[in-house]
Parts: structure tokens; C-alpha cells; sequence
RNA sequence: CGGGAUGUGGCGCAGUUUGGCUAGCGCACCUGCUUUGGGAGCAGGGGGUCGGGAGUUCAAAUCUCCCCAUCCCGACCA
């Protein structure tokens, strides 16, 4: 490649609203355009890395015995309706109708399509299969943002496998991990599993692997001693005892005019410290008034109360609503005596008795409430959200809290979409038993936005040479016969030896060509001008250290390639 | 969807408050000369009708109304 002949349109400045680092390096280097919000057209460069994420997922897939589809992205309604999903996935899903009026669907995901191909499978003998596909998403996501990171067209890496049981679906789950594992450090990722909710996608288990940085959106619970780590939509700790008092009355109603906050009714007279409430929070689920408690001093947590009741949307109810449920506008809400609506509560509520709480009318509380005897909990599940600083579950060091993007997530689905497309198989009694299905998801435009995320300093990127959109870089200083034929004669031998390497060949000023380089983040530049030349040695340029040393003509081909191999695989 | 902001050549911006000459600057681009190891200098040149529509006015980038798009925060999101 002659970087002449090239489109690689390299910018003085990044366009004033590309706030992550990753886009507004992206776009800076000629990697992406964007063409509209949440879609960006690949530039040759960023076709290159994108690329290359791509191939590295596809070849840790192949090493663990996948085999890889092509399936499609437009779908029928049918196929969406026949698990249910039509309905449940909401606006995320793109949908149109074809010329004859029928559904249709742009794929935000493949459970359905590949259930659908796995209806043929027949034996147990057939079992296990582990099947994936590098294919187009459409998801209609609310806000694109940051890039690469968040669009609503990307490629994603997505494998499904089959199993005859849990043993089975196990077995490849936990070799998921191990291949994810082994892609991000390929792809220079410091990813961390963590346990996460399943969200939408059904099943019961689930690991996404997260990696730290600014631009990320999810919260993610780490211990800092051990290996614990989970997101805070499913992540928990360990709080200490707290002794209560008995309650032997019942609970007394005591006066709080303008009362309206957990932390104003800790002040008052006659009030509570806040882990001494009851927070009660009324949501709508599924179109069902449900009252939500949880202590004073914690945070309920909306994936944790969707999860632990199965539903499809929660949200808080309007003040109105609240008024309507209880008779009292928020900040006066309680749980005591009601019977008409359902409850859930937090488990660190059970047992704790001698508490306070709204009396469900405004400017006035209760308090010696004993949450067993006086609330009729029809629920107790892990509703709050963990907070930093609170103990490991598994080892008591405080826990830390770290933003992060989810670079992968890996599911356990069970027989959520076998049993909904029929996919079973004989076993060896000749009983048809349902296929145990996972799924497993990279973002490769996403990997390919965290890596730059991830690698880069005042100058640009530094793409780990896995990556990189070249290897090398062979800079001409002076378009002059000898310069050329002396760079043209590495470069040849570079690309003998199989490195991925451009010549930068442009009439370009050496500033413009190193600054270049630079930005776009190539990991080594090999300089030639008549100053080396005359030496009889070459400059070679480590990118991310940016340390440049000589090294005699004759052995830098063989050097440098030998050095970029034994950084290729990461 | 709620809140905030912004739309002026490819990129970055000024001009809008207080309507008024031919819409301006830097970068990038083209030509020439000089220069040539860290984003060159000089001279010349090309490209925008000011997000879109309607309106007010002798006159609109600038004022009014409607719409659209993009970005940020939040909600939401495998």
C-alpha cells in the first residue's frame, strides 16, 4: 500500500461534538464518518481494524469448534412472534412491511433465526453444535452516542450453542468465558466478567465482560481483594446486622408537616435514622400498581425489580398515580394496612421491626412498624442497588465501584427458544427432549471504539499491533531516487516477510507524515532519509513508548519483522 | 420521551444581541516560486446562500412561526 494512493483523510481538528475519546480519534484519523445518528460508514482505515477485531473473534470461535453462518438480517415478523418477542422488544425493533403488507423485522439479535435452523436437528448424536454468524444489527437504540460505542448499525459476533442438558450448555458456557477471555487480551482489553442481569434476552444466567473506561455507561461492582465482580443490576453485598427493638403496639401515627424526604424525616421530632425507614416506592409493572420497598438509605434498582418479577416495563408511578393508589402524594407513602395492591420488599427489610414510614396521608407517619406483622409482603427479593464502599458478599473488603463499557455478554437461555420453535431431539431411550440452548455476543465496532478507548495518548491512537490498521509505517523523507529505492526496498521486504505495512510515499513535509502516523496510531515507524541513509542505519519507531533507535540496514526487515510477529496474536 | 445546547464551504469558528455594502477568518484544497528530519513561507485561485419551509420588511444568516437534524444530561437499552 502507498499511502499516495490512499483515502485516508486525517483532520487538524476533530469535529467540536465528538465529546469520547474514542469517536473524535476515530473520526480525527479517517477511520469513520457518521451519516446519520448511531450509523457511520468504515473509511478504509477503519475498515482495516474492524477487520482485524473481527478476525480475531472469528478465530478463537473456529478454536473452540464453531462454525460459522451467514444468516439473514431481515426477518419475518412470524419468526418474532413465534417467541414472543414481536411484542415484548418494543421500539428497540426496527420494523417495515414489504410491498404485500407483511411484517417485517431488521434482526436487533438471532435467537429466533438460528432456533429456527436448529429445528432439523434430530439425535442427541448430533449434539453438541455451536454455530455463529458476523452479521449487521439493527437496534433503534434511544440515544446513539459516543460513536462506536452506542449506534444503531453495527456488527456483532453472535454464537448459539446446543446442548442435550445443563451439563452440556455449561460446558460450552464456560468455554465461552475462556475464548472471550482470550479474545479481549488479544484485542489488548482488560476485561473483567462480571455476573449481570439477563435483561431481555431470557434465560438465567449470564456473564458480560466489561471494560473499565470514562466513556462507558454501566456501573460495575468490583472487590478489590477478591475475584468478585458483578454489574449493579445484580451485584450484592454484605451489610452489617442491625439490632432492632421489639415492637409490642401497634404502629403509632405521629404528626411530620412537609415532611416529604427520607432524609427530612431523620431531622424531625419523633423521626428515624434513614436505615431505620422504609422507603416505599410505587411503580408501574406491566401496567400493575406495585408498591416497591426498600430501606431508607438505599436505592432501589430497576433492572433488579424487572428481573425479580418477570416483567417486561417498570416504571415509577406518576405522582397521580401514587395519590390514586395510596390517598397521600409521595413522601407520606406507606405500605402499612395495605392489602388491594401487590408488595414487594427488599430483603434487607425482613424481620426489621420497631420501623417508620409514610401513613399514606400527607404530613403524617408511622412509626414501631413490624414489617412481618404489619406489611403483607407478598415478595422479598434483591431490590437495592449496591453501593461503593459496602462489604464483598464473598470476602467483606469494601467494594469498589467502576464505569465501564460491556464489551460481551454470554447467556445461559435453557429451553426459553427450543421450546418455543421445537427444537428437540431424540435422546437414547428415543424420547424427544428439548435442545439447551446459550448465546454469546461481541460488538466487534464496539471492541473496535473500547480498544481506541483504551490505547491512546496527546497524539493519537496506539493500536496494540493485533489491530492496528498497519503494522508498520515506512516514512520516505525525500522523494529522491536513492531515498526511494533504499524505502521501497524495505517495504518489499517487510511485506515478503508478511507484515502489514504502508509506504508513506506522499510529497508531504516529515512534520505532516509523523504527525500522521501518529494520529493514526501505526505501532512502528521505520524513517528513511539521506541523513540515515548516509549513516547506514535506520530509525525504527516504537509508537507506544516513542522511543526511536538505529539499526543497521541490513538487519531491520528481519528485526522488525520478527518483533511484530511475536506481537501479532496479542 | 423530559431537560439543555447547536446548526454558516470538507473541519474548526466569527458575524445574529441592535436586519443594510459583494457572507468573513484559520485549517484543508488548486497553481506558481522558494523551502524541505516534526503540522513551511510568499503570491494567486476555487468552493458556501447561512439546516428546511412559511412569514414580516424596501432589505433577512440576523426578526417571527412551524418543522427537521445533530450533540450533551437523564429516562430507556443484550
Amino acid at each position: 500500500m502507498r499511502w499516495s494512493n490512499l483515502f485516508i483523510p486525517t483532520l487538524r481538528d476533530a469535529p467540536a461534538t465528538a465529546e469520547a475519546a474514542s469517536h473524535a480519534l476515530l473520526v480525527k484519523g479517517g477511520f469513520i464518518r457518521q451519516l446519520h445518528a448511531g450509523h457511520y460508514s468504515l473509511l478504509p482505515l477503519g475498515l482495516r481494524v474492524h477487520t482485524k477485531v473481527a478476525n480475531i473473534v472469528r478465530e478463537e470461535m473456529d478454536a473452540m469448534g464453531a462454525q460459522e453462518f451467514l444468516l439473514p438480517t431481515m426477518h419475518p415478523a412470524d419468526v418474532w412472534k413465534k417467541s414472543g418477542r414481536w411484542d415484548t422488544m418494543g421500539e428497540i425493533m426496527f420494523r417495515l412491511t414489504d410491498r404485500r403488507d407483511n411484517e417485517l423485522a431488521l434482526g436487533i439479535t438471532h435467537e429466533e433465526i438460528f432456533a429456527s435452523v436448529a429445528g432439523e436437528l434430530s439425535s442427541y448424536k448430533e449434539l453438541p453444535q455451536l454455530w455463529y454468524h458476523i452479521q449487521t444489527k439493527f437496534r433503534d437504540e434511544a440515544r446513539p452516542k459516543s460513536g462506536l460505542l452506542r449506534v444503531r448499525e453495527f456488527a456483532m459476533k453472535d454464537s448459539y450453542s446446543f446442548d442435550i442438558d445443563q451439563n452440556g450448555l455449561d460446558a460450552q458456557f464456560d468455554a465461552h468465558a475462556v475464548a472471550y477471555a482470550r479474545i479481549f487480551e488479544r484485542l489488548g482489553l482488560p476485561a473483567i466478567p462480571v455476573e449481570a442481569s439477563s435483561g431481555a434476552m431470557g434465560g438465567n444466567d449470564s456473564v458480560e465482560f466489561m471494560v473499565p473506561c470514562a466513556a462507558g455507561e454501566d456501573d460495575v461492582i468490583v472487590c478489590p481483594s477478591c475475584d468478585y465482580a458483578g454489574n449493579v443490576e445484580k451485584a450484592t453485598s454484605t451489610l452489617p446486622l442491625i439490632e432492632d427493638e421489639p415492637t409490642t403496639t401497634d404502629p403509632k401515627k405521629f404528626p411530620t408537616p412537609g415532611v416529604r424526604t427520607i432524609a427530612a424525616l431523620t431531622e424531625i421530632e419523633g423521626g428515624a435514622p434513614a436505615d431505620r425507614q422504609i422507603k416505599t416506592m410505587v411503580m408501574v409493572i406491566d401496567d400493575q400498581v406495585t408498591l416497591a420497598l426498600v430501606r431508607g438509605d438505599h436505592q432501589l434498582n430497576l433492572q433488579k425489580l424487572t428481573d425479580a418479577t418477570g416483567a417486561i416495563d417498570v416504571r415509577p408511578a406518576t405522582p397521580e398515580e401514587a395519590k390514586a393508589s395510596l390517598g397521600a402524594m409521595p413522601g407520606s407513602l406507606g405500605a402499612v394496612g395495605v392489602t388491594d395492591i401487590a408488595i414487594i420488599a427488599d430483603e434487607a427489610l425482613r424481620g426489621r421491626t420497631n420501623m417508620t414510614t409514610g401513613a399514606n396521608e400527607d404530613d403524617w407517619h408511622l412509626c414501631g412498624v413490624n414489617i412481618g406483622r404489619d406489611i403483607s409482603v407478598q415478595e422479598w427479593a434483591d431490590l437495592r442497588e449496591v453501593a461503593a464502599g459496602e462489604a464483598c458478599p464473598e470476602c467483606g473488603s469494601p467494594l469498589e465501584m467502576v464505569r465501564c463499557v460491556e464489551a460481551g455478554h454470554i447467556f445461559k437461555l435453557g429451553t426459553v427458544y427450543a421450546d418455543a420453535f421445537d427444537v428437540a431431539v431424540a435422546d437414547e431411550k428415543g424420547q424427544n427432549q428439548p435442545v439447551v440452548m446459550g448465546s454469546y455476543g461481541i460488538g466487534i465496532g464496539r471492541n473496535m471504539a473500547t480498544v481506541a478507548e483504551t490505547h491512546y495518548d496527546e497524539d493519537g491512537l496506539v493500536w496494540p499491533v493485533s489491530v492496528a490498521p498497519f503494522e508498520a509505517v515506512v516514512t520516505v523523507l525525500k522523494l529522491d531516487e536513492p531515498t526511494l529505492a533504499a524505502a521501497e526496498a524495505i517495504y518489499d521486504g517487510l511485506r515478503r516477510k508478511g507484515v502489514d505495512v504502508v509506504l508513506d510515499d506522499r510529497d508531504a513535509r516529515a512534520g505532516i507524515k509523523f504527525a500522521d502516523a501518529e494520529l493514526i496510531g501505526i505501532p512502528y515507524r521505520v524513517t528513511v532519509g539521506p541523513r540515515s541513509l548516509a549513516d547506514g542505519e535506520i530509525e525504527l519507531t516504537n509508537r507506544a513508548t516513542g522511543e526511536t533507535k538505529k539499526i543497521a540496514t541490513e538487519l531491520l526487515v528481519d528485526s522488525l519483522a520478527d518483533t511484530i510477529d511475536s506481537q501479532r496474536r496479542g
